[in-house]
DNA sequence: GGACGGTGTAAACATGCGGTAAAAGCTTTG
DNA sequence: CAAAGCTTTTACCGCATGTTTACACCGTCC
């Protein structure tokens, strides 16, 4: 979740070699594929959170890799291309590609279209959220009008003390939520001395949520506060 | 912060002490190193906002030097060469340059660029900063969201004390930070008589991140106190 | 070389955070 | 008022974490 993995097609071997020690030392984990049969393959075969698609490449090209790609898999893809022009944009980007790169460019410009890339996917995933009153986030379902929780559809009842821990933790699922935050946001006032209430409620929901305090989907972030979170992974 | 430094490498010594009182007058401190080997070793013990690159050098020339700076260090890089072709710039680029200038340049010219370029990444910087959460040094990284490091991609359990260690080092990644700095940034208090809670936990931290303390990402500057660098020189 | 002070780190020790049961306090409802 | 439901406080405990101690080692200075 946390460290990105990305596949890189691209026929130039040496590129390649140098991409992955850049992108490596930004924390990214990065695989390659040498031709457009071999990503299809990896594709299949693993998952990655981005794909680097080179456009000319021998064998079958950079949109005709795209097109089988998109045919079993929706996962974000920024081409890399030679030529600047216009059309190979619009024809890329009608093809499925989530953005687009002309070369010449440099490491850190392809490093900035990466994180925007990742940046965007990620918002997309959290934002379940909608306007249907109804919000969920690995198997616990909010239901805001009804003030209900369900946990794999099960009805589980909550206060509404324990309801609202959950609204914050799930909206910023994936993120530490400081207690300060919770008590603010939960319970509308400063958390001071030798104060327990969040951490009671927080202990409540585990309860009732059912698993263990470790294998939890409520983590704790030692010193900070909790985290809401897959507990597979 | 508003002083930039820069290292120069080139081996004509003239150019760079010319060089050198034109960009100190513009407010700016510049290094210089006469070949590609001298460049590496500076790089990978100093901080620099920018390197200029001559890519015609007796010994290693531009593009070797580039290539192993790039394996360890993500500075950014402006290359200089004598022939102007296409072919160069794109090769450079390729290799992770993030600008180029051709021989012959004007002073002005390349003042010009160097300040686009400082202007790009500090832009760079701050969006970066401000919504990814994320901060990665010579394959370690931090996640300020979950609180969790990752080396080489895999996931390596912290205290918040071993995490704000490496949050201090890593933002001031290749400047040694001394102990009083650590003791105020990292556990909000003053050093005291016969302390050693932070060579504990950077010990830890070493420990952790693998590697021993010689040839380790956190060098020890005796007296001082500790420096975030890529362990490979 | 020898003394001295800084550093590395294992291990002992101390502290304080967090989990949770249970009691006490508070609010709502009938 | 009593009962029920919820929140907060209290209390206790385990244990992760922080700190101190102890000793080996190493660089520096005389």
């Amino acid at each position: 979740m946390s460290t990105h993995s990305i596949l890189l097609i691209d026929d130039d071997r040496d590129l390649a070699e140098l991409l992955g020690e850049y992108l490596s030392a930004e924390g990214y984990r990065l695989e390659s594929a040498h031709t457009g049969e071999e990503g299809i393959e990896e594709i299949a075969n693993h998952h990655f959170d981005l794909v680097l698609l080179d456009v000319m490449m021998p064998g079958i090209d950079g949109f005709e890799t795209l097109k089988r790609i998109r045919q079993t898999s929706i996962v974000p893809v920024l081409m890399l291309t030679a030529r600047g022009e216009e059309t190979d944009r619009i024809l890329g980007l009608e093809m499925g590609a989530d953005d687009y790169l002309a070369k010449p460019y440099s490491h850190r410009e392809l490093l900035a279209r990466i994180k925007a890339l990742l940046r965007r996917i990620e918002l997309d995933r959290t934002q379940q959220n909608d306007d249907s009153g109804i919000m969920a986030c690995h198997g616990v379902e909010l239901n805001f009008d009804t003030y209900r929780v369900y946990c794999d559809g099960e009805h589980i009842p909550m206060t509404t003390s324990e309801f609202k821990v959950l609204r914050v933790l799930m909206t910023r699922s994936g993120k530490a939520v400081p207690k300060e935050d919770l008590y603010l946001e939960v319970l509308g006032r400063e958390i001071m001395a030798y104060d327990r209430s969040i951490d009671m409620h927080v202990s409540n929901v585990r309860r009732k949520l059912g698993g263990t305090s470790e294998q939890s989907k409520i983590q704790t972030i030692r010193g900070i506060g909790y985290m809401f979170v897959d507990p597979n992974q």
